[in-house]
DNA sequence: CGTTGATTGCTACCTTAACCGTCATATGCT
DNA sequence: AGCATATGACGGTTAAGGTAGCAATCAACG
């Protein structure tokens, strides 16, 4: 009667659009042999590993994935095997069948992960225009890290138009987002400045840096501000009126485009070298998650500012983009304290790490 | 530059449209991890298995599916605790999420074995209207048989039209098509009668037999040729003109349908005991494939038939659908050579075993 | 140009743990 | 009572993985 049917009544009665989605399939999966997701992206995990270092060693690559040598060696073995990676005396490195692999498997990846989904569910939360997540995270692998800088490298390309004007924050995924920039001729002029002056970091690290980087990848237009760290009230007025920073001072405030790292409080103030006291204050003031100066609690409320010159987060409103990227299971506080701040539409570009902490805090909350 | 994309750039490029296929994503699965897709249709056939024959204890399954019961136990344990069968001291039954899981996995599992596509180039290569297979091999599997039955039934259930005429023959895989006919009201009036008198096979598997029991499923009405075996030439001539065995000689003759097995030559002479120097003369003859007392040697020309009285392959043009059911590896030189044979459009439900079979067969020439 | 140090792959050995064959026992159905 | 069922326990075989060391190659540097 109510009998499962054969392969073919299942085809007959849903008819030929029938068709089992990915979502559907990888439930049934997991439900089946709950290894094969594991197994799969752990394999994808050190093709998407090698494809980004390659040629590594095994050595090397094991360590970047955790795991020892020994074990590695039986999956390289395998991958081998399967013809999707060559091992030569230098180190592995993927065929073309293997880098094809890797491409298709992205997608897979993506939904085996449930990333979709996630990525919806916290945007909704915090009224996010969009969530993008790579697997994996950033605290634990090296490599995600650049992954991450390649999607938001890959994002911020595509929405690039005509006589836009990029506003960057500093930070290392900032740096890594701007390594990862394809070179290339793009639309017209893109002219990109520093949010902020110059904040107390490495030099590679600062906005300036970076907002030259990035200009240089993308052919485009930058301007900087020289400015020196820490400038008392009067004297940032008097040198504000000088007519070349005042020139950038503007561009800056006129920035249609806003790509912005996140940090946890209490390190960025540590790498900024600030006091102890000033330190304890921002305990105090409950701060945990800072962006370009700015220091926000749980509530998203401005709790310390870094004083410095340029972009104020008072004129943010007439920007009509805002790009934040930040990724790792340690930051997802910091990353939810600054985006409950009211911003313009922001897509946030992050990890899974990140990503599952977050939606995990805001369980419990 | 070529650089394969992350995630997002994948989806970007080919667009929110671009989503894996079934059969893509198998293959992916595939090319990674082999041994784990073996391991989900594995315990898959153990499902279908256990839901065929449930409830049953874990010996018998695992004779059934050709392991030891030692293995089988750690499956079987696996399964328990996912909740998809429970296990009594009385044997192994599925859950209603068992049966579900086992509904949908079931086109997952023709799509890995690959059954689609090699079903349709057997048909394009023997110009058949359509072959439909399920996975396993019926030799080594009751299940498997018992399994082609229900796809068999489904397509014949699926086809069935007011007044039409249904000629079966007879042997063991028809009689599990009839076994597996759900009983029910159907479309008006349905007729079913054997295709030839009887051929000397046990009485379960004559043709007229089965057509009783096909005829008492549907709720069909069925007519019956009550003939001696091997008549006279003379004898059946004067028979013929008998009103009640002539109305249903032209009812036979008249038919619509024809669902019939196939045999392998020397096995189903031997099973009608025709003589030592009978055999050799099929042998001779090159006798490989039969069905319903005509034999056909590799080129799909009759060689032999089997004295009877019934339906002729002579007039079988008039038919207007062929339905032939036949599986097991063994089997595949007999498909393949009467299958050869110029017979009306015809549908082929087999196995995966008979199905590797032919298209190797076909390979080699 | 040669030398040194750092990586690279690879082999060998041995421990450990998982797997599975085997036997024994308990329970319930017919 | 007898058969088929699950279940438990033991022990041997085998595969997986930790550890160590070696030859070859590459990059940097004197």
């Amino acid at each position: 009667m109510g009998q499962p049917g054969r392969i073919r009544e299942v085809r007959d009665e849903i008819g030929p659009a029938g068709t089992l989605d990915l979502r559907a399939m990888i439930n049934l999966e997991q439900r089946l042999v709950p290894d094969l997701i594991e197994a799969l992206t752990k394999r994808y995990t050190i093709l998407r590993t090698v494809s980004l270092l390659q040629p590594v060693g095994r050595r090397v690559l094991a360590q970047e994935l955790g795991t020892t040598e020994r074990r590695l060696r039986a999956e390289v073995e395998f991958l081998r095997e399967q013809g999707l990676l060559t091992v030569s005396n230098l180190g592995m490195a993927l065929t073309a069948a293997g880098e094809k692999l890797v491409e298709e498997l992205a997608e897979y990846v993506h939904e085996a992960r449930d990333l979709t989904r996630r990525e919806t569910a916290l945007a909704e939360r915090l009224r996010l225009e969009r969530v993008i997540a790579v697997p994996g995270d950033s605290d634990t692998s090296e490599t995600v890290q650049k992954d991450m800088g390649r999607a938001a490298a890959q994002y911020l390309k595509s929405i690039l138009t005509e006589g836009m004007v990029l506003a960057v924050s500093g930070g290392t995924t900032l740096a890594s987002v701007a390594a990862a920039l394809v070179p290339g001729n793009y639309h017209g002029r893109i002219t990109v400045v520093p949010a902020r002056g110059g904040m107390g970091e490495d030099l590679d690290k600062q906005a300036g840096s970076i907002a030259a980087k990035i200009a240089a990848k993308l052919n485009a237009n930058h301007r900087l501000l020289h400015l020196p760290d820490s400038l008392g009230e009067e004297a940032a007025a008097v040198l504000a009126q000088e007519p070349e920073i005042k020139e950038v001072l503007e561009l800056v405030r006129s920035a249609s485009v806003l790509l912005l790292g996140i940090g946890v409080a209490q390190a960025m103030a540590r790498r900024r070298h600030l006091r102890p006291d000033q330190l304890a204050l921002l305990d105090e003031l409950g701060a945990v998650g800072e962006t370009f100066g700015y220091y926000f609690n749980r509530r998203g409320e401005i709790v310390y500012v870094t004083p410095s010159t340029g972009l104020k987060l008072e004129n943010i409103k007439r920007i009509g983009h805002v790009i934040a990227v930040a990724g790792g299971a340690s930051k997802a506080e910091a990353i939810l304290a600054v985006l409950s701040y009211n911003f313009p539409p922001l897509t946030l570009v992050t990890d899974e790490g990140a990503l599952t902490g977050m939606l995990k805090l805001l369980e419990g909350r």
